[in-house]
RNA sequence: ACAGUCGAACGGUCUGUCGCCGUUGCGCUAUAAGCACAAAGGAGGAAAGUCCGGGCAGCACAGAGCAUCCCACUUCCUAACAGAAAGCUGUCUGCGAAGGCAGAGUAAUGCAGAAGAAAACAACCGCCCGCAAGGGUAAGGGUGAGAAGGCGGGGUAAGAGCCCACCAGCCGUGCAGCGAUGUACGGGCUGUGCAUCUUGGGAGCUGCAAGUUCGCGUAUACCGACGUUUGAGAGCUGCUCGUUCGAGUCGGAGGGUAGAACGCUUUAGUCGUACAGCGAUGUACGUCAUAGAUGAAUGACAGACGCCUCUUUCUAGAGGUACAGAACCCGGCUUACAGGUCGACCGUUUAA
């Protein structure tokens, strides 16, 4: 059985090449004080369906020990959140690479990032449907 | 008891749910490898700033000269240092324990300098001698950080180390000290700061994105300049000399890759004991093994307990719980920090 809540490696996203892509051509979705940018990616075997990196900007906040502790409520935001966001993947039969970015100055709480992270990954599948019937 | 100085060490604990990282064990599949499960681990005193020093790595290194940069009381420690220890001299703060600051040399040159009469072969006012011309004079004057070493006495026409006592500085000798220096005696008679400079010691350059190996992939197609003993260009610290290599090099334009492993954690290592030393530290023996990520793990959430402050119906309530996150590794420095602990010492008060 899968676990369902894990976030193994696999699923941090490292490549430098898609890295590069993402960020010249990838779509924005806002749920203040987050932002998605994305990319679909052609299915492959032996990858997992998502594959996510988290930043938050050193301008933002000039402490790492800030820095982190924010990565950490994101990371944790979208790891309880992910699996109806994998399943819709699933079933549109697509991989896609998002960027989760923190756009506040101010920190925000665990409880707060996890309703905003549900509305933002409802609002990436919302918009890739879109994508996909206007082509 | 209160207030303080210096030094040392610490800087939360536990439970539950869901996760992350590498290690080890075991099982499964057909090797490679992958998957599942389990176990024990997984940020700091500053991990920070990246300011010094070293290890380590690559490249370079016949030699000479010039320049550049760093250090500067003494002895000592160290792998090394701009660091530490123990001292020395001057000065400032404090009743004190203590603490801060400065510390190679001054031969030559320059600056100070819009002050002042004068910044070192001085003479404006003043004082003295003299009819005057002129001469003597640093005691008094205002300026300045500094005015002919300070202060008192003698002395004198008035004055002056001109002479004397004491004090400061300089030189010499003796004594004490490894030494900086202190001290005693003697001597002549003495202006300040800064820079350049002088003396002594030191410095090759670049940093783990170093560097090594494997893998993937391509293209020198094209254009321009110079050139093969009439030597392009490159290396040798910044320059010069000198020297070595040398047949391609430089610029434009364009193409490809950006994955993995090693480096990577065992060390100038931790802790303990003994010995040596005032001390930094060293030696010997024993002991322990303790993060290794790489778009970057070491967590999120909930609860309980500590600790501190305030309130109080006296056993509860409210608030707070810092600074801050490893990135090759060490030794320092600097800066940030809720809270409390220990040791030595100092002052005041009380008691004995």
């Amino acid at each position: 059985m899968e676990k369902k809540f894990g976030f193994p490696k696999e699923e941090h996203l490292t490549s430098k090449l898609i890295i590069d892509r993402l960020y010249k051509d990838g779509a924005s979705v806002v749920s203040f004080p987050l932002r998605a940018v994305f990319i679909s990616l052609e299915p492959q075997e032996k990858q997992p369906a998502a594959a996510i990196l988290i930043n938050v900007a050193k301008k933002r906040f000039r402490h790492a020990v800030d820095r982190n502790l924010l990565k950490r409520r994101i990371r944790e935001a979208y790891r309880l959140n992910k699996a109806p966001f994998i399943d819709e993947l699933g079933a549109m039969g697509k991989n896609m690479a998002v960027a989760i970015l923190y756009i506040d100055n101010k920190h925000s709480s665990t409880e707060y990032l996890k309703r905003k992270m549900a509305k933002l990954l409802a609002a990436i599948i919302e918009k890739e449907k879109k994508e996909c019937a206007n082509s």
